[in-house]
DNA sequence: TAATGAATGTTATATCATAACATGTCAAGG
DNA sequence: CCTTGACATGTTATGATATAACATTCATTA
């Protein structure tokens, strides 16, 4: 197996969207702001454990498991049972406003919501960062190879494990 | 979350190399000579437990979780704990010999072993069928998004959802 | 306001994975 | 030979992730 979890996993995972310092609070805002307009007009309904478990997911701008997320949730009065929290996710991933990393068992907030984009994530194996990098000419590639063998690709996923930038001038 | 496990997991995911019919003896046969003869180049030790879980996953011909290669290992007088399993497809893993599907927690015996090659898995909806497809391109693809941010990949998964060439018909 | 359907809460359990330590195996050097 | 050290395996115990099933609440509207 590669890259397993950490023995402390009530520690949450970096993800800085592109390994790049800056004001969290507004690129938060500015992605709740969009999610409103978008729910609005899909009619679907973020309810305050929905609306609650993409805030922290943004918040702490990077990936969580549904379990650091049920924490949170617990600790300001929702309820503490793993269906809350999983359920809240599920919609959230359903509804494009949150991707799951399958690698490290972990969800986190979409960067471009409503934006049509196919995301590939990068995870850095020192800092645990998870950046969201622009990925359609990789979902191009797949779909020929997809299509040379009469397979239509309905959901793709795409990850990196790796060093980022910042963990490169370390490691070296 | 999609594409959740079946409710009944006793039963094997299916895994047609190329969602097409053929001696499965056979290859399986090819592939295990080959990696007979990589395996004594490398001076790697194929002990008895992690040779009978290549076999396994090579007769199966399709991904298994590791409880089902446990079960198997353990009619044979193997171990019947976890770790048992779990150690001999790390090792498989580690050494290219078997891949691991993410999205469905299981593992499936490489079709190339020993050829320098990126695969990405072609997962079925319907059947459960994984294919790996030749995915040289789509890891460039990934490659380049990658170094744009300054990220520098060493491994990446690549696995898609849908539908295979004999589910496509029954779907329609 | 009663009926309805969706969302949430709760209980219980299934599923996936690993830490830690004991035991066995085997080959290289004394 | 035999012992020692490295690696593999077996076993116990537990941790981490996820869902089924059912009870309750809430919002909408007929």
């Amino acid at each position: 197996m590669v890259a397993r979890r950490k023995p402390d996993t009530s520690h949450a995972l970096a993800a800085d969207p592109a390994f790049a310092p800056h004001d969290h609070t507004q690129c938060a805002g500015d992605v709740l702001t969009q999610v409103e307009v978008q729910v609005l007009n899909a009619g679907l309904r973020l309810t305050p454990v929905r609306r609650r478990t993409l805030e922290i997911l943004l918040e702490a701008h990077r990936a969580l498991g549904a379990y650091d997320v049920l924490q949170r949730l617990a600790a300001e009065g929702f309820g503490n049972q793993p269906p809350v929290a999983y359920r809240a996710l599920e919609f959230l991933v359903e509804n494009g406003l949150v991707h799951r990393i399958q690698r490290l068992n972990a969800f986190a907030a979409c960067m471009h919501p409503g934006q049509v984009h196919v995301p590939a994530f990068l995870i850095c194996r020192m800092c645990d960062g998870v950046a969201e990098a622009p990925a359609a000419p990789v979902r191009a590639a797949l779909d020929k190879a997809a299509t040379a063998m009469g397979f239509i690709i309905e959901r793709s996923s795409f990850e990196a494990l790796g060093l980022c930038p910042a963990c490169q001038g370390i490691a070296a």
